[in-house]
DNA sequence: ACTAAACAGGACATAAATAGTCTTTTAGTC
DNA sequence: GACTAAAAGACTATTTATGTCCTGTTTAGT
């Protein structure tokens, strides 16, 4: 239960590998790919929802590729798993658009709020930076 | 993502269901499944599972049906959680089979270890005591 | 013993999510 | 214009989730 998907992962590897090259160095996915071992196409959907919120910038045509969008420090580990896996809510009516229609009577409820806080409160400790052993 | 599934959400139910109920009554599959609005077959399943590890007791034949394996501040939701769900592990590294092969120079292995205590420390400390109102 | 009640267990069915692949388009370089 | 590399969308395969169904086994009551 609550484990990540492949895809959480290969967000991880990729973007973790990212942070360990220079800064000013632009590295094309086929590269970041073969040094993490995942499919390239596979990445490519990941990098592009990086893209998207800016954790990554990516550069195209000849002597394009994909440079991190923050310092390292700057990045946390929620915001990249969060990026491809959506936010952690380990139960629907966490959402809170009244899907459980029990909320009232519910006391599960105020436990999985505090499962979902610790747990994005851990992750958001946790920054590339100390990922890439930097 | 983390979310629970139909199944983790449908065992809570009805077992904290059961713990409202008199300690000595024995309570029929079929009244329970009404009750929490859970598929009778499904339900079944989910109390098989309970059953083999001690936290319900079943009856078979006619008089038949299901009590608390132990007092209801015994029980925690974690062990409700993983009777059904399996154990918790945010990433496969962390069970520690050797899974994650680049185990050694991983350093986002410690946060999944401590993800996974804190929530299972969380859910721990929940019983279906609280979780019925008692 | 017979019957009906009630859980146990396995096989099966369907739908959704996961994990990709493939092709075309767009943007940029030389 | 030719080439390079990411963006985007359509498509496919596999696995997991969510059940259903049927048969068997246990037990109570007559």
């Amino acid at each position: 239960m609550m484990e990540l998907t492949r895809k959480g992962e290969y967000a991880i590897r990729g973007i973790v590998f990212l942070a360990t090259q220079p800064a000013d160095q632009i590295c094309l996915l086929s590269d970041i790919a073969s040094a993490v071992d995942v499919p390239q196409t596979f990445l490519a959907k990941i990098f592009q929802q990086f893209s998207k919120i800016g954790l990554v910038r990516s550069y195209r045509g000849t002597g394009g590729g994909f440079v991190l969008g923050r310092p390292p420090e700057k990045i946390t580990l929620l915001e990249v798993v969060e990026a491809v896996e959506g936010t952690i809510t380990p139960n629907r009516c966490v959402t809170g658009e009244g899907v459980c229609d029990r909320s009232g009577a519910c006391n599960v409820h105020p436990v999985w709020v505090s499962v979902q806080d610790q747990v994005r409160g851990i992750l958001t400790k946790v920054t590339l930076k100390e990922l890439a052993g930097l």
